[in-house]
DNA sequence: AATGAATGAGGATTCATTCAT
DNA sequence: AATGAATGAATCCTCATTCAT
């Protein structure tokens, strides 16, 4: 254990324990002495790692975004076409969200607002992962995969837009349904490829045509209706007799 | 100037004061000291209107969200086909967020994180309007002008979350470019309707159905379900009965 | 009491708890819990009123100096004379240096080595006093009553410099026999003005040598004796009877 | 080079490097992580040499203090006269102090405020010197050079206090002329000499008779050697048997 | 003898908040 | 209704010092 201890290192156990304290309460209503008993150091050790409660905070990012990156380097030469490239990154991105649902509320919650952070290292990180987006996104205009007429910025936007939106939306939620978001690759890169391809040849055309109506879509229909309601909350629910 | 002070309200002096100070340095970075400087009244007597920093924070959105809902109800009614009224409530966010730079700040960076903001009456407006955005989209299913299969939710989190990402950026750079993201509604709103919609005029219209039944769809159901049950969480676990 | 408490001040109540600690123990090892229990105030009423635990440090000699110069300059007008001024001036330093045993130990141990002090507004004002007395040697040396080819800055440096020294010597022993270095103001003054006095008449000569068994000298001896008794100490009262 | 490191010794690099950082930040503004790093060493190692940040600020003077008292030792025999002593060992003084700004500044304005520092080796050493200089004013006293009722105590607090104001002032301005103070030393010892010398061939010398060898300044020379003893410390008890 | 690593102990400072007037 | 004055309660951070290696 002892061994362990070192083996694993301190400053990994207080970076863990700072992200869990931050990710659970927030940056600010975090405190060193909280994080320093989580981790089974004493609060001067912080300071000899970290020289300020925020470079601990900006520190976290460093790692993990420097590791998923790396991880979609390695992998996107070997896929080709725009369409393919994209959906890997942001499957990458869902994929580090969810697996770390700590991470992705700092990152989402606590680092987003910190203008500090945006001349951080890890920012840098971060920034240079938008930019492979931003290029695969315009690979697919030059090769005429998607329109000439789209904004590649915008359309990153809405990737990362709804990317965010959704594990935001599910933290600040319960942060239930873990893999619920990674279901909604599929369908969302379908309606922004639909959105941003060029007209000619649609291959997938054949395959999205008889759901209507179907006992599938009324299904999930009502699942909607019924989580609609919940979230028109407490004071409607009489209304659920509508 | 002393009477139009008086009438104009100290409540509302301060909560300006507040906006000022909270969307340039943050919540937290904020004190009451220095609001109570820029609006010119004793720190006390901020604490006479509000009895809390977070309470005035969270008064803050109040009014304008108000205002916001309540023009877009307003005009809502004339505007007719689920695309258009898209359109008007993304047109409304935007003009919202773009002409109050302090307001839209304060909303993305500030309230978003704040988990007790979610308990709000703020933040029942907020979600009233994401509602009424919601119900545009089935609306929009229900008359076949979107594609049957999409889902509501996914499409809700695309529009707000590319919203939300492009004034964040906005903010978190300068600020500059103050337009520009108006500009953008339409090739947003272009790509967005073309992912969703049907393909009424198509000819891949007559080969909408094959898809039923399919492992595909079976499995989405199954996921679907299950984020339902999760979703809905203890209170309500005898309504799986229904 | 309550009363007196408010007449008094808080403000100045916090000040003379500081200049008990600060002369009893040092500035540094003095604490802000301390004065401030001492003062009977919060410790963040000390920040009220002073922003800096060292800015309360630079409030004590203000005040002090302020009321020690006006003193020195009501008087001097109606002093005639280089050598009664410069004489007057000196005798204002020991007194004020006797009567405030603190304050004195705050200047000399703890305020002169300390260069930001150099920056106050009370070392503006000790300057000055510093100066008055520079006028006053020049104005001897422009009547003649001193020797023409005194420098004027080292003869300042000789009279402060003795003062100082011999406060700072009378500190760091015990601090007893008060009025010793008012006894030396006499001889210390004769000393120097027959150092840069004129050689001309020396009016002063007649008077200077019967001095033998009169008043004055049984009562130097008499001090010297006290002063005596006092820094033997403890350990050698025995050795009275020799 | 290391081995010049090893030659020269750790412990006298640690000293130099403390005295240059107590010179410029002063005592408590230094820290050991500082010197350690100056010195070249770890900060562990400061503590195998010294056991205190304050032992380490007391071993300082011990050397300097003890060479320059040697040097005056060595040369005081050849030197003839109270006078010429006297001004052999201020030019000591403004020799050490002038070629060591370092060390002039930790004496002047680290040590001499400080209580502890007077229960120490190297203060006994500075008394030592302090003593020296006693002696040599008596020496004049009783040799007719100096008038026979000047305090020789006031006359050494003269000496010195001149000497360390004057170093004082020069080092909290910004320590340049640096020659300057040893340009005063003559017109320094000219003022005090005057100021102290008997009125040999002056007319005023048959007048300046009848204060020698009164009851009076018996008694004061009595009260002064008495004094004298004391001072000389705990070490040389035996020696009042002299 | 030397040090890397760790920390105990403390201390200044901040600020939201209260309350008598 | 308004505020000046006061403070309780934290919390970050510093640094001299220790000790196993």
């Amino acid at each position: 254990m002892t061994e362990q201890k070192k083996t694993k290192g301190r400053k990994d156990r207080i970076m863990e324990a700072a992200l869990r304290s931050f990710a659970a309460k927030g940056f600010q209503e975090s405190t060193i002495a909280e994080i320093s008993k989580k981790a089974g150091v004493s609060e001067a050790t912080i300071y000899e790692y970290f020289g300020t409660k925020e470079d601990l905070l900006f520190a976290i990012p460093e790692k993990v975004t420097l590791e998923a990156i790396a991880e979609t380097e390695r992998v996107l030469p070997y896929i080709k076409g725009a369409e393919a490239r994209i959906r890997a990154i942001i499957h990458g991105y869902i994929r580090i969200y969810g697996d770390n649902p700590d991470y992705s509320a700092l990152v989402l919650l606590q680092l987003t607002p910190n203008k500090r952070f945006r001349q951080t290292n890890a920012h840098a990180t971060i920034r240079k992962a938008a930019h492979m987006l931003l290029d695969c996104i315009r690979e697919g205009i030059v090769d005429r995969t998607f329109k000439q007429n789209i904004n590649p910025h915008l359309v990153r936007s809405m990737l990362l837009g709804t990317i965010e939106h959704l594990f935001i939306q599910w933290h600040l939620q319960g942060g239930s349904a873990k893999e619920s978001i990674m279901d909604l690759l599929d369908p969302f890169m379908e309606i922004i490829l639909k959105g941003i391809r060029s007209k000619t040849d649609e291959p997938s055309l054949t395959l999205r045509l008889n759901l209507d109506n179907t006992r599938v879509f009324r299904e999930l229909l009502q699942a909607s209706e019924a989580r609609e309601k919940k979230e028109s909350g407490l004071p409607r629910k009489d209304n659920r007799a509508r």
